[in-house]
DNA sequence: TATTGTTATACTCTATAACTATA
DNA sequence: TATAGTTATAGAGTATAACAATA
């Protein structure tokens, strides 16, 4: 036998960010399998539900690349929760919109998602979790932070 | 000219969790890049540090799939910072422990990522970062809540 | 010549199942 | 028959680069 003894061993703040982070994203995954839907799909909806965009404006706002962007609308678009056409004014430009039928399926996710964050933040009261929002929102993430300049 | 107008988007407590966690993810990766590690190679030796386990309890500890282990152990014995030897109670476990050479890799790794900590919460106090581990620590992450019963 | 969107492709990460050697 | 570890393979997710259409 090796494994008797558990000597406790302290989790850096980052690694415990970063894996709950990814439970978080599996359990949006999750509650979001009824509704068709990944997360990223969910978040495109919530943006276009503001208002027609262009992809570029898109990628901007979702932070992905464009040809992840093209897969996704493609996806939103045959299942007729979004649509894609040109601008006339910019032949080359797409403009996005929500289609009703995303906007409901858009809506009911939100409810869905909601009692899903419900369970995920149990044990936080309404207050705490407004607090875990803004130390998250004041969280450093410049990306161009780590250059790995040192050797 | 179709995005001009800028409506504000409230992102849910979980986007937002998932988001930044999966920023901390890319942060740690980047730091980790002069040490030759992954974050998933660091966690092992952190582990392998508390003393020799078998794999099948670092298996327990890291919540990842045997054969995941398999590779990341391949890689540590390579660059000679883990070993592993046969259990001679049971010829079929091995028993993995850490290197002198490891030992050393961890805890300059430690250093160089509390560096990287210190820039991802620079805008948090100390307080303020005890806050944030105590409130990711009481998040539900009970993986068997999800089950996606409603249709 | 630059920009928007698209396609094709390669790469990483992870999960699954089949296999071995031991018990 | 069950367990520890390994291997091979397939799938998802993402990134890269070349491309077509338009400016």
């Amino acid at each position: 036998m090796v494994a008797g003894e558990a000597e406790e061993m302290t989790e850096g703040l980052a690694f415990l960010l970063a894996r709950h982070g990814a439970g978080a994203q599996m359990m949006l995954r999750r509650a979001l399998v009824s509704s068709g839907l990944t997360p990223r799909h969910m978040m495109t909806l919530k943006h276009l539900d503001t208002g027609p965009v262009s992809q570029q404006a898109l990628v901007d706002m979702l932070e992905v690349d464009p040809s992840v962007l093209v897969a996704v609308l493609n996806d939103l678009e045959r299942d007729e929760l979004a649509l894609r056409r040109r601008d006339p004014a910019d032949r080359r430009r797409h403009i996005v919109e929500i289609t009703p039928a995303g906007a409901a399926v858009l809506r009911r996710s939100d409810e869905i998602l909601a009692e899903a964050e419900g369970e995920l933040f149990t044990h936080l009261s309404p207050a705490e979790q407004l607090l875990l929002r803004d130390l998250l929102n004041r969280i450093n993430v410049s990306p161009d932070q780590f250059t790995c300049t040192e050797d």
